[in-house]
RNA sequence: GGGCGAUUAGCUCAGCUGGCUAGAGCGCCACAUUGACGUUGUGGAGGUCAGAGGUUCGACUCCUCUAUCGCCCACCA
């Protein structure tokens, strides 16, 4: 035997993994119809966490599936230098080494971080390994690779042509922690409970005044106007006026503007459009000047030297002092209004202006919203594709300049006489360059990781210079966390239909979070995360993908359950000893022959199989995993485990065994790689892996000696239950009487029932199997089987009410009309066979009496 | 303020187009047993499918409302 008692993954695992890699079963078998899964990349820098295994997970069985049933399928893997992420961790480094990113320069940085990166990248993808993924390693792809760069410098530079890039004053959200801004979908928002104060303004004679309401007084130094609705009676008298600017004194205008809300506050809006968005576009409308008066670093600047490098918060204090004692001050009240927050160290965002690069977002998302409503894209949940079209409806321009050192330049130059003069040049290692004469210097921004991120299914596949892997895009399947449904799904889709013209992927599976045990999102700062590789070196790899993938439902969120990795070992120890009894039986290097069934049960393991084998595909082309994984998972323990093998010990077959096994091993690949491949290994049913099988075909059987299987269960099922019932600690013996079915399979029923012996009588006696409508009888004493009246008596009762519902449901005039004829006979046959049944019981009870 | 999702056995959750007695794993109870497997076998207990209405011959499933929990989006000072 070369198979151990117990499957002890760890002993398998690598090196089963490296077969597979060093014998290139992942690569592209280069025939077949293309199948092509993309992993989104994990970051490089970090190790990975629960929602990698289960991601990884439902990957991987789409390709290990696809890749059986002929297909020619691949698996990108890559690995995400996550720009801000990563940054924030090295920047924390520096801080501890007492270094600052001001010290270096943006090259010197940025090979900082690389090795940084570098030292920490194979961590990661040892552990994809360890999670089975079959991905071909050889394409693998870093999001700083140079075919990334210069995939996005061209997707830029058509965009530049194209008008679709414009740089411009914007408010921007900056976190002036980390010095850089954020896309509006990377701010966190919370409702908060704040102050509202009002503040007067006095007229120029100081007689008057127009009070405003704020709650952020700090930014009043910035005001450059106030503003009213236009049709505001209160109000309308002073349009055009002007007032005095508290504590500065100096004047500003009031103006009237559509977006002030009359009923909101006091009706007046004090106008800085340096610091707040809705302001700034009003005062776009208004030609206002934009006064900076909160830094970059967050600290007051162009103010009065009292307030001078203040934080804003210090400054509020201060501003609402010096209102107070000119008393300025109208009153304050308490609100809840929500904040912005920086994603990664929760510091409020600050809007500021800033010279930032915009893409032009509205066509690019008219045509993606296009392709999810004409179905080019589908989704799995469906429900997000609305909501995804509902976002391409409501999008803003979309700001990819970050002032972060680690992420690709972008390749941008500005004249030094115009600032406004702005050119397209890649040569992004120069910090100036010279064309036609005029010197240009860089710009110093890196782009937005998304905006990368964003072209991935052709960056991967190398579709635009038509590589090798063209024939790839766009993708099968793209799998991914609901969670970054707008982030990456919605930019993959503008983005590569723009510089494609076509749908990056056919269909968008969206997975929800794996939780922690209590059904809290894992975090680093709760200190609550699971470590998958713990997970994995406790119950192996197998068992981790059984356990996270089945029981869940797409698009849901859920809590990580043990239980269900338990579970999943449990399943993977009994296909090994299924192996076990088997290799016991053939031998280790049997090769699999014709397929002969002889026995009733050779016929219905065979039929099972097949259905089995095609539900499976039914889930899978349907994207339910989890019903995949209960199939399988079923079909092997309760068909083959518990009734096949059982009856195998009987009738052995050894070319069913073997063909049951192998067929066993297919269906359940996907699902379990490791267990499988190693069974298949060591058993040498072929000189090849498994991993590059066929995914099973469907036998011949007959569908008689199938059903007469059945027959038998039935039969087992009851003598099993009611024995359960008599005294235990002995073996029974059954009786029976012209009864063929009874007679074919004495040996087989007096092992799964446990019997001490099967016989045939003339003269019957004892307790009639009364349920399965068979000549037999388990052979007891009058006095037990007068004990057993009552259990009799239970089941008739049970049997009858099962007959009077059937009873009234055939009695309800409307049923009979409107239901389906299938439906109505199946009622009425199943009405016949029940009392019939109880027809038994009560000749059965009449007897013991 | 909008939108989405969840509520099913002690726990974690399935249940696809409405149709047998609502399922799984783990846990629980009883029994068995050790030449495939105790990471086992056999039998069993356990649910008024959140609540209230409605549509239907028939509702866990469809519709309306309510409650509780969660998530996402939104520039209301």
């Amino acid at each position: 035997m070369k198979l151990a008692k117990s499957y002890e993954p760890n002993n398998y695992e690598p090196d089963i993994y490296a077969l597979w890699e060093t014998s290139g079963a992942f690569k592209s078998r280069g025939t077949g119809e293309p199948y092509s899964v993309v992993m989104p990349p994990p970051n490089a820098n970090g190790n990975l966490h629960l929602g990698h295994a289960f991601i990884t997970g439902l990957q991987d069985i789409l390709v290990r599936y696809h890749r059986m049933k002929g297909r020619d399928a691949l698996y990108i893997p890559g690995a995400d230098h996550a720009g801000f992420e990563t940054w924030v961790v090295f920047e924390r480094e520096m801080e501890r080494q007492g270094k600052s990113r001001f010290d270096f320069t943006r090259e010197q940085l940025y090979s900082q971080v690389w090795d940084f990166v570098a030292s920490k990248r194979g961590i990661m993808e040892l552990q994809l390994r360890a999670l089975g993924a079959s991905a071909s390693w050889e394409n693998l792809t870093f999001t700083l690779d140079e075919k990334v760069i210069s995939t996005v410098y061209s997707t830029f530079q058509k965009m530049w042509n194209d008008g679709l890039i414009h740089r411009g004053e914007r408010i921007v959200n900056f976190c002036t922690t980390h010095q850089t801004s954020f896309s509006d979908i990377e701010v966190e928002y919370s409702n908060e409970k704040g102050k509202l104060w009002k503040i007067a303004y006095p007229t120029l004679d100081k007689i008057g005044e127009i009070v405003i309401a704020t709650t952020r007084p700090e930014t009043l130094l910035g005001d450059t106007a106030i503003a009213v609705h236009p049709d505001d009676e209160r109000y309308k008298h002073l349009i055009g006026t002007r007032v005095l600017l508290p504590i500065l004194e100096r004047e500003i205008p009031i103006i009237a503007d559509e977006y002030v809300d009359a009923a909101y506050g006091t009706g007046a809006l004090k106008v800085t459009p340096g610091h707040d968005p809705n302001d700034f576009e009003i005062g776009q409308r208004h030609n206002l000047e934009v006064l900076q008066v909160i830094g970059f670093d967050g600290r007051m600047v162009n103010v009065p030297s009292q307030f001078a490098g203040l934080t804003a918060s210090e400054a509020r204090v201060r501003i609402l002092g010096a209102l107070k004692a000119a008393e300025l001050l109208r009153g304050e009240s308490e609100l809840e209004h929500s904040v912005g927050h920086c994603y990664k160290c929760k510091n409020v965002i600050e809007p500021l202006v800033k010279d930032q690069w915009f893409i032009r977002i509205k066509p690019l998302a008219k045509r993606a919203k296009q392709a999810i409503e004409s179905g080019e894209v589908t989704f799995t949940p469906a429900s997000r594709a609305k909501a995804l079209a509902q976002y391409f409806d409501n999008v803003h321009d979309w700001n990819i300049s970050r002032q972060i050192p680690w992420g690709i330049p972008i390749p941008a130059f500005q004249s030094i006489v115009n600032p406004d003069d702005w050119i397209y040049d890649e040569r992004v290692e120069e910090k100036t360059i010279v064309v036609n004469g005029t010197t240009y210097k860089r710009e110093e921004d890196t782009f937005d990781t998304w905006f990368s991120s964003g072209q991935w299914p052709f960056i991967t596949t190398d579709y635009l210079n038509a590589g090798e892997l063209k024939r790839f895009y766009p993708l099968s399947v793209m799998e991914t966390g609901a969670d970054i449904l707008y982030q990456w799904v919605g930019r993959m889709l503008m983005l590569g239909l723009y510089a494609t013209d076509q749908v990056p992927f056919k269909h968008v599976y969206l997975n929800g979070l794996v939780n922690d045990e209590h059904n809290q999102k894992m975090s680093k700062s709760k200190g609550n995360v699971i470590n998958p590789m713990e997970v994995l070196s406790e119950y192996g790899s197998d068992a981790l993908r059984i356990g996270v993938v089945s029981n869940r439902s797409a698009g849901q969120d859920q809590a990580f359950a043990t239980s269900k990795v338990i579970a999943g070992r449990n399943f993977c120890n009994k296909l090994w000893n299924i192996a076990r009894f088997i290799e016991d039986k053939i031998g280790d290097n049997h090769v699999i022959g014709e397929l002969q069934p002889s026995s009733t049960a050779d016929h219905w393991i065979i039929r099972q199989l097949n259905t089995a084998a095609q539900d499976i595909e039914t889930h899978l082309q349907n994207y339910r995993f989890s019903e995949a994984i209960e199939t399988m998972y079923h079909v092997i323990w309760d068909d083959v485990a518990d009734w096949y093998v059982e009856a195998s010990k009987i009738n052995p077959n050894n070319e069913m065994l073997s063909w049951v096994l192998s067929t066993c091993l297919k269906l359940a690949h996907p699902f379990a790689p490791f267990v499988t491949e190693t069974i298949w290994q060591s058993l040498n049913f072929t000189t090849g892996l498994l991993i590059t099988e066929s995914w099973p075909t469907a036998n011949d059987y007959d569908d008689i000696a199938a059903s007469a299987f059945e027959r038998v269960q039935e039969l087992v099922g009851e003598a099993r239950y009611v024995i359960a019932d008599l005294p235990s600690g002995r073996r029974y013996t059954l009786l029976y009487e012209n009864d063929g079915l009874i007679d074919d399979n004495r040996e087989v029923l007096r092992h799964l029932i446990k019997l001490e012996a099967v016989c045939y009588t003339d003269t019957p006696r004892g307790l009639r199997l009364a349920n399965s409508n068979r000549e037999a009888w388990i052979d007891i004493d009058a006095d037990t089987l007068y004990e057993h009246q009552s259990n009799l008596e239970v089941r008739l009762a049970q049997t009858r009410t099962a007959a009077e519902k059937l009873k009234a449901r055939l009695e309800n005039k409307s049923y009979l009309e409107k239901a389906p004829t299938h439906l109505v006979k199946e009622t009425q046959d199943e009405l016949a066979a029940t009392e019939a049944t109880i027809e038994r019981l009560v000749n059965e009870l009449s007897v013991i009496s």
